[in-house]
DNA sequence: ATGAAAGCGCTAACAT
DNA sequence: ATGTTAGCGCTTTCAT
């Protein structure tokens, strides 16, 4: 049988089981559990990803020595450094970032959690952060919610499972309620919210210029000589609905125009939302001659309807719709946009969190904005004033 | 362990249930039950994330109990595993998939490379991606390249450093040699590629039809009649583009023309590509009276440009496209396309990779095709015979 | 039914 | 300059 490591003897030397494909052994007599030395351990030619250690075996150096290679520390001898390394190549080392992170405490990753990829506006804000992500030692997880505020919950449990080092936020139409963040807040990791604010929650946010854009359109489409301007809003308790619809009012406000509640309507804006409010909107006993819807391809949808029915555009009904987007650039007549800037947007979020994480002095929360143009197209020229 | 309360021994005491969350003890030594006092279980508040370890403190178990619980494992007394789920979710535990994941060996999550997310292809196959997954028990890590070789090799890096226990790709267009995913592929790890395929990698991949959708598509122009029908291709090293350039070459032997090499153009498929492509179209001493574009919106694009020089579509010259898009949709006149159904491209990817990585044993590597349909608009319709 | 301890791959403090 | 070891959070034998 085997002899004991410890009191040499054999007798009390029973089998315990395996450990990482080497048998385990236990001595009776002293108490000692000892595994059996591979005699064999020449063939370093792993089937799966190589460890420290393989590179370690692969040399006859320790594990600490390698990491120092690895890791450019000072302390080391330059040839067995250039060995290691050379060992390492040959091995297709890889560092394991999960046994890194779990070292570290921290893994260098962001959550983003956007509501649908396939909306151009956050595809485009998408490209923003994966912009200065790649300039940075972050990367990125990105999580869909499509919409859904249970998956939306379930995307946030999944990137605090991940121990991603931040979070980054857009909410889903459905998202009313935050308890699932201030959770993420009180455990410590810095929220960044963007688009889809929830303002209860005291995190930076960065805002396009929803007021102010809107109140522009509107005001553009009042000097092109609207009378009546209908406005296709959002769910209303949306921060962004609300900020746009208050500078819908601001602008008839300035230009002392009363408000009309006929011409207010909020939707889910979603696509097939257009043709209910449009045919509501022609159902008015004086249909709009202006309409201003809250995404730019509502506004889009719209044109299509009213094409089809033969109204004339900007003629009998002017547009107007927030957002930039190629179909408003293409479409016949082109749509006149505020233009928010998407990536941006990105950029100025993954920027915000990542100063939150690297500054562990969180500096106050506050609203960073990022500056919108008008830009007037076909749609909303009806041969008025242009500002 | 504990002192009894009464007795102030050590020896005799033994744990006996619990109540109300709380250990209840026994002491033999002088008969006596009690609870201790949650003296500790006050300072829990952590600033951080909970661990195993806190839960178990919290309750005066040990981890590998609480880690029982959490498993829903049978070897546990029923009491003990309420008491330390309440617990767990008091301290809003949450398990660190790090950790896991280091001890399991895989991470059950799977990488995606793709060139861009702009493009609304990729997004829609994403969607679809994301769609599997989320009835999966995978995550999804996404990285973009940005349609730069380099940046595509970093992601693998990246991906495999993260253990990503199977890897999804779409190529750059400056990618044609195939190291560093060979390189994946010997470290045992599942790859699938999808519509920018290296075919010299023996891995599945999931296609949509080219060379038959270019083949239809074509076919539906010459039934129109065309004489001159005019290619616009791509890089000219990219299998897809091989594959639709085979297809366009096909449906002319069909019906006995002649190839003109002269109407074959290779380009970077970008927008900025298409004037230049028109321009010379037109320069030719027979320009073409149809047009095929291997990408969608280049179809669009240059319809604008035929459209702003007042060149009649489709009397004068007819379009067709590779490929489905809302802009195509929309567009007037809209174009004529081969729609491939990018989300059911990225439901079968997953699919496979996800059988892939379960049935160890792999299954011999093949292309997947999705059937896509002829889609017949406005572009092309000369008032021939529609097939 | 529960606890102790090994080990996943890595880093860093502590030896030597 | 290099090796040894503890520990990150977790699961899983093995032992009690």
């Amino acid at each position: 049988m085997q002899k004991c490591t410890k009191c040499h003897q054999v007798d009390g030397v029973i089998k315990a089981g395996f450990i990482r494909g080497n048998q385990r052994f236990f001595c009776k007599i002293c108490s000692q559990h000892f595994i059996l030395e591979n005699a064999f351990k020449s063939d370093l030619k792993k089937n799966g990803q190589s460890t420290i250690t393989d590179v370690a075996n692969a040399l006859g150096v320790s594990i600490s020595t390698v990491s120092r290679a690895l890791n450019d520390k000072s302390d080391i001898n330059p040839d067995t450094k250039k060995a290691i390394l050379q060992a390492a190549m040959e091995l297709d080392y890889r560092p394991n970032l999960l046994a890194q992170s779990l070292h570290k405490g921290k893994t260098n990753t962001i959550g983003v959690i956007i509501p649908d990829v396939e909306h151009p506006f956050f595809a485009k804000v998408l490209a923003g952060i994966q912009q200065v992500a790649n300039g940075s030692c972050f990367r990125i997880i990105v999580c869909h919610s499509n919409e859904s505020k249970s998956a939306e919950i379930l995307n946030t449990e999944t990137l605090i499972d991940c121990r991603v080092d931040g979070l980054i936020i857009s909410h889903s139409k459905e998202t009313t309620s935050f308890e699932h963040i201030k959770k993420i807040i009180d455990k410590g990791i810095p929220v960044v919210q963007f688009d889809r604010i929830i303002t209860e929650l005291n995190t930076h946010n960065v805002m396009h210029q929803d007021y102010k854009g809107s109140f522009d359109l509107v005001e553009h489409l009042i000097l092109q000589g609207c009378e009546r301007i209908a406005i296709m809003s959002g769910p209303q308790e949306m921060y962004i609905c609300k900020q746009r619809l208050e500078g819908y009012k601001a602008a008839f406000q300035k230009y002392g125009r009363e408000i009309n509640e006929e011409y207010i309507v909020h939707s889910n804006i979603a696509k097939k939302d257009c043709l209910d409010v449009f045919d509501y909107f022609m159902s008015l006993e004086y249909p709009p001659d202006g309409i201003f819807t809250i995404l730019n391809r509502n506004g889009v949808e719209m044109m299509k309807i009213a094409k089809e029915r033969g109204i004339r555009i900007p003629q009998e009904i002017a547009f107007a719709g927030f957002g930039d987007d190629i179909l408003a650039e293409y479409f016949e007549p082109s749509l006149t946009v505020f233009n928010h800037f998407p990536p941006a947007i990105g950029q100025e979020v993954m920027k915000v969190l990542i100063r939150l994480i690297e500054n562990k002095t969180h500096f106050p929360a506050y609203n960073h904005f990022i500056e919108g143009e008008l830009v007037v197209r076909q749609s909303s020229q009806k041969g008025g004033y242009i500002k």
